[in-house]
RNA sequence: GGACGGUUAGCUCAGCUGGUAGAGCGCUGCCCUUACAAGGCAGAUGCCGCAAGUUCAAGUCUUGCACCGUCCA
């Protein structure tokens, strides 16, 4: 027999229990063999070194209940968990840790720290995976994936030995932007811009061989010293005459070009521009174009290099200070302004960017962009679609991405020198001697690869590649990515590339966009502000389940979620009511399963109803998972269960139980609708409902994690059986509303009497008297044409029919003339408005034939409703001056 | 400077292909009616940012403006 369930859901207990039961039985761990189309997903692999943080619980739940449902839907599917190695993020932690002790990873050596690595690895790096497992998520943990796995780490190497056998990788000297904390170099992506309050110096460079001179502006004096050329527009008549002569760069002397370049723009500072090719990108790209001087006076630390002269040894603040100094006695410091303007920043720790000149590896990403570009929307779609836009520019403005990193966490590259004759081999697996001289002196790479180098192969390398496995050609391509949008070039157009240049194809058919989680305010959330709302604290708090349903319920795309705790809250009340509705369900069934009916076939104008809805509802959570509307997806479950369900199928259904004539019809359909509504909610709220449903009856020990969508029953489907529900509801409210303006006590039962405005209604009306006499609170109705309504009565007209309650007793008289005179007013301004709109030949003639008649039949029944609600007014009033009937 | 998004009830937001403005929370009143007080019943609340245009009809389409936000340069 099935077990009673507690009063009040408690999700500790039963959010742990279902967890592992899905881990030990490999609930998720799906055959590649098994029939069904397969959908797929790979996880956005979070950083080892991360915690769960809200965005992730976003992500993950969005995830897992179109796996979940995709699952329902008889598809064979399967979802990779992972991590990624991070490169720089744990690197900086275990250098954080490694400095307690007072030791930098120079004092470990290269190996040693590594080493030191995977050992915080082994210890932390599962936190976040327990917590993704804590999200209730379906992932195949047999499956469970690492950037750094031997596997993904041969796909890296092939990767790049293959990029660059194919000419897309290479290495150079470049200008790249370099984080001087984290002694790395960054890719372009990597550098979040914010707007810095600075200054603009203005100063004179004097010419040579003439007295003249040429002011400048600029927000960085320290590079003076690497200037090696003004540049001015060619069309500016100011500068005109000076374009060609020479000019001396202050403090140092240097005799440098005045060049003309289109590039300049003459509406900003003084229109002449000082040109550092080693420490501006555009200015090194000034420098090539017109083959000036390269000259680095900045180090990788940040302190000016031996070339800055005097200046040496300073850092970069230092020196701007004594460089304006100086400038400033030698009286070439013609003005100084304030000026916002926007600074390069490490995306990982903030750190001032340093445009510097070094030896990189980088691939050419043209080619491989404008493929990427030209598979969306054709063959990956992108949703919400806004965001192609913003993917093409940024396809478009590419440049070669800088692909090396000088930290020590992360692939190396593979990539030897020959000591001896300095021979560049690139391999796969590290060679025994140079493919030149034959000389075993080889040097490896110190470099390692950009974390997101790996990241990009992550739909292929996660299910085996290079290797033909079963994994690639059962589940690539994936079905869909789900991930935020911040990640659109980091990752998705990375992997769109690399998936099309190795695999020949896309990566996947969908990509899902979802938002930012704010806070109540629009803040984004971190640490330093405070904000944060941590979703492991809320799942311990409020339960799992109405995290994830909460985050779906706002979910709509296109648009940041601003989260509360409240909100939380607030939808842990929806969890404790699916709880309790399956208690009533499990109280009025007996200890089997009810026996079937053919519930195309019922007879209970309540059954009749709620199937109608269910249908409905099937057909909704359906189509709104297709198209990703989550939010409908939840809201959807809400409502009905809520709304529908509770609200009036139970309360209906407490009438059935009392007769035995309706009884098993009801028992089996209340039985029915709550087991299917259940499978639709599980996707959202997966422990509550595997939770209740192992407690049916005829259910005991199964899961529903692994139960089909519920067959769609087009024979229940049935509008007018609804709408007749809707008129029987309409009287029953109608009389609850005349009870509660009346303050009339709940606990008081009311005579009612109906004249209907048909004879359909009529029988309707009888057909249903057990429901509205229970629902209504009734001790007494009589319906027909002339049954006799006392002209003391408060009354009401619902489709025609009017609704008659005798008053008795202690009643405000007054108050139900207010009440009626109010409704007459609501109905007379419809009307007005619905008459007004007859009224237009215009809108008779040109708008929709159905439309205007719908109109008609609207103002055809407010008239008749207020008409009706006149004359009982008056018998009202009549009443009120003792007049008996 | 460019791109994108937002502006609807006190708050947070839905409103698809134009046809009587919705939900949740909050608020007010009444109720411990044996599934649930984490509840029930009923109620109040909106120049749908501003302005113009298209249309019989605009929250919905077009244009302009304002303010807020994000990204890119």
């Amino acid at each position: 027999m099935s077990e009673e369930l507690p009063k009040g859901y408690d999700p500790h207990g039963v959010e742990t229990k279902w967890r592992k039961h899905w881990r030990d039985e490999k609930t998720f761990t799906p055959d590649p063999d098994a029939p069904g189309d397969p959908y797929s997903i790979v996880i956005p692999p979070p950083n080892v070194t991360g915690a769960l943080h809200i965005g992730h619980a976003l992500n993950l739940t969005l995830i897992d209940s179109l796996c979940r449902h995709y699952r329902q839907k008889g598809r064979n599917v399967l979802w990779v968990p992972g991590t990624d190695h991070a490169g720089i993020a744990t690197q900086n932690v275990v250098e954080r840790a490694l400095a307690k002790e007072g030791k930098r990873r120079q004092d470990l050596g290269r190996e040693k720290f590594i080493e030191r690595v995977w050992a915080w690895r082994e210890e932390y790096g599962n936190r976040i995976l327990n917590q993704i497992d804590a999200m209730g998520c379906s992932v195949d943990w047999t499956r469970l994936r690492f950037t750094m796995d031997e596997g993904l780490s041969r796909a890296v190497r092939k990767v790049f030995v293959q990029l660059y056998r194919d000419g897309l990788i290479y290495r150079g000297k470049y200008i790249i932007n370099w984080c001087s904390r984290c002694h790395t170099a960054l890719a372009d992506d990597e550098v979040e811009h914010t707007d810095v309050k600075g200054s603009l110096w203005k100063i004179r460079y004097h010419l040579a061989d003439s007295d003249q001179s040429v002011v400048i502006a600029t927000t960085r004096p320290e590079t003076i010293p690497g200037d090696t050329a003004i540049c001015v527009h060619p069309d500016d008549e100011r500068y005109r005459d000076l374009v060609g002569k020479t000019a001396i760069v202050p403090i140092c002397g240097r005799h440098i070009p005045i060049i003309a370049d289109r590039y300049v723009d003459r509406e900003f500072g003084t229109g002449a521009l000082k040109v550092t090719p080693c420490h501006d990108h555009n200015d090194w790209a000034l420098g090539k174009n017109h083959n000036l001087e390269f000259i680095q006076v900045i180090d990788e630390d940040g302190i000016m290099k031996p070339e800055a002269g005097k200046y040496a040894g300073l850092t970069k603040q230092a020196c701007r200070e004594a460089i304006i100094k100086d400038i400033e006695e030698a009286g070439d410091l013609v003005g100084i302004e304030p000026l916002v303007h926007s600074v390069g920043h490490c995306y990982r720790c903030h750190t001032v960017v340093e445009p510097h000149v070094s030896q990189q590896w980088f691939v050419a990403t043209t080619k491989m962009a404008a493929k990427a570009r030209a598979a969306m929307p054709a063959e990956t779609r992108l949703l919400p679609e806004s965001w192609l836009k913003t993917y093409y520019h940024w396809l478009d403005t590419i440049r070669d991405w800088c692909i090396s990193r000088q930290i020590w966490w992360g692939h190396r590259i593979p990539a030897w020198t020959c000591q001896k004759c300095g021979n560049l081999m690139v391999e796969e697996e590290a060679p025994h001697c140079c493919s030149k001289c034959g000389s075993t002196e080889l040097h490896q790479e110190d470099d390692v690869l950009d974390t997101w180098f790996s990241s990009a192969l992550w739909p292929f390398s996660t299910m085996g590649w290079p290797d033909d496995t079963k994994e690639l050609r059962k589940w690539f391509p994936t079905s869909v990515l789900v991930t935020g949008f911040d990640i659109l070039f980091f990752w998705v157009a990375r992997m769109m590339m690399m998936s099309q240049h190795f695999m020949g194809q896309v990566p996947f058919k969908d990509v899902y966009l979802h938002a930012l989680v704010r806070d109540s305010t629009g803040r984004k959330m971190s640490k330093s502000t405070g904000n944060v709302i941590d979703p492991v604290k809320m799942i311990d708090q409020y339960g799992c389940d109405a995290l994830r349903f909460t985050l779906m319920a706002f979910a709509a795309m296109g648009r940041d979620i601003k989260l509360s705790e409240e909100r939380i809250e607030g939808y842990r009340h929806f969890v404790n009511k699916v709880w309790n509705s399956a208690r009533f369900t499990l109280m009025n069934l007996g200890e089997s399963a009810p026996e079937p009916v053919d519930l195309t076939k019922v007879k209970g104008l309540d059954n009749q109803w709620i199937l109608h809805r269910l249908e409905i509802l099937k057909q909704e959570e359906d189509k709104a998972f297709e198209e990703y509307r989550f939010n409908d997806v939840a809201q959807g479950c809400y409502k009905f269960l809520w709304s529908e369900f509770c609200d009036w199928y139970l309360e209906l259904v407490k009438s059935d139980m009392q007769d035995p004539g309706r009884k098993p019809e009801s028992q089996y359909v209340l039985y029915t609708v709550l087991k299917e509504f259940l499978i639709l909610l599980h996707p959202v709220m997966p422990f509550v409902t595997a939770e209740i449903w192992q407690a049916l009856p005829g259910h005991a020990g199964e899961d529903i994690a692994v139960m089909p969508y519920p067959e769609m029953r087009p024979g229940c489907l049935n509008p007018e059986k609804a709408a007749q529900m809707e008129f029987i509801q309409g009287v029953i409210v109608s009389v609850r509303t005349i009870r509660a303006e009346l303050s009339i006590s709940p606990g008081h039962k009311l005579t009612l009497r109906l004249h209907p405005a048909d004879e359909g209604q009529l029988a309707l009306i009888e057909e249903n008297r057990p429901l509205i006499m229970s629902l209504a609170k009734l001790e007494d109705m009589q319906a027909g044409a002339g049954v006799h309504a006392p002209k003391a009565s408060a009354s009401d007209v619902v489709q025609g029919c009017q609704i008659i309650v005798p008053l008795k007793g202690n009643v405000d008289l007054n108050g139900e003339v207010a009440r009626l005179e109010k409704e007459m007013g609501k109905i007379q301004n419809g009307l007005d408005m619905v008459s007004k709109k007859l009224a237009n030949k215009s809108f008779v003639e040109r708008a929709k034939p159905e439309v205007v008649e719908r109109e008609r039949a609207r103002a055809a029944e407010l008239s008749d409703s207020l008409e009706k609600l006149k004359k009982l007014k008056i018998r009202f009033t009549e009443a009120m001056q003792g007049e008996d009937d």
